[in-house]
DNA sequence: GATCAAAGTGAGTAAGCGCACACTTACAGC
DNA sequence: GCTGTAAGTGTGCGCTTACTCACTTTGATC
């Protein structure tokens, strides 16, 4: 019905607070910086999708990189949080690492979540944004270290693993040839 | 002695084919894609790496997404190289995958190479970066399984610790924390 | 030395983008 | 109802960027 022009006179929604915004901001620029990036993401789509005007972005966030790093670090969190919750009633040890790692298989189906992932190693050309990626590995790393009592060799494959599940579905891997597919990627096994 | 400005007054060089220039403006591109990705680097600064005009690199490459695929092919090109070179001389098996890990490690002292794959990872929301990587991927996964006459779970592990060394370098995780780097990355272990 | 194709350039243009400023609107407390 | 504060917006500036066009320079060939 209505034309492809930009008929979006902007409905004002209930106000909320200015944190409780940026978390919804933090969602939705997620989405945004998966698909194309920290420098292929314009900031007008962010505060479009997130409901927003385009200057209000940037009270919220005074810069596009403080947005991209906060997003960044949410990803490391919801990861940490998801491993915590799998590691729960397990014993450490072998049973709690594989618990983990189904727990990331799980977070594959957001596919957002994992590639944000690799957008923020892709642009760790900017300093906060390394540091940020930096300090998220050592964190993440030092909790499963802790929690699983799992170390060296075995814990190194287990984060290779995830890093290469997480490179298949950026790349949409799985939606390639499925027979090829099937060759590279066994049904399960943390 | 000179000043900021640019007194880049071109000194040109004898004159090269469009192929060779074309091999040349590849090589510079790859430097500078790898640090800031497809859409952070401008094309105006390949341009004068490469010692050329910004309007004859749009002769050379139409579109900087042409450039970039170019550069991303290539970069599987020199890394299904390397391990067709560092099979020459052993049996397959567990000795040539051996063989092709510490390669592998050994393209890695030039972070450029590797640092490309990940940024054509991040820029698969275009659609022929997509293709490229995936077609890249499956024509490698097929080489190494060929050559090595290894397979499954064991393949899977090789191409999953060479992703996560790519990011480790990507990210500079090696200069962080240097406990937590003797930590998380022993020294040789295909 | 004239010719001609291919290599190469200077100087734009139009669009997009991050960010800033001056302003308006809603609502909690009195 | 009045008022102060925080939420929220319209508008646009200044710069960057991908890409273009009309043009010049080089050198191999006869």
């Amino acid at each position: 019905m209505a034309t492809t022009t930009k008929t979006t006179k902007r409905e004002r929604g209930p106000r909320i607070s200015a944190d409780e915004r940026r978390e919804i901001v933090v969602e939705v620029a997620a989405e945004e910086f998966a698909r194309r990036g920290l420098h292929g993401t314009p900031t007008q789509e962010i505060a479009e999708q997130a409901g927003i005007s385009h200057a209000y972005l940037f009270r919220l966030f005074p810069t596009k990189t403080d947005l991209f790093v906060a997003v960044a670090e949410r990803c490391f969190q919801i990861v940490t949080e998801a491993f915590a919750k799998a590691a729960e009633g397990t014993e450490p040890g072998e049973e709690r690492l594989h618990a983990m790692g189904h727990a990331y298989r799980d977070l594959l189906s957001d596919r957002t979540r994992l590639v944000i992932q690799l957008q923020s190693y892709a642009a760790c050309d900017e300093p906060r944004v390394r540091t940020a990626v930096q300090r998220g590995w050592e964190d993440l790393y030092t909790f499963v270290e802790r929690e699983s009592g799992v170390g060296g060799e075995r814990l190194r494959a287990f984060f290779a693993t995830g890093m290469l599940l997480t490179v298949a579905a950026a790349c949409d891997l799985f939606s390639a040839d499925p027979k090829w597919v099937e060759r590279f990627m066994p049904p399960d096994k943390s």
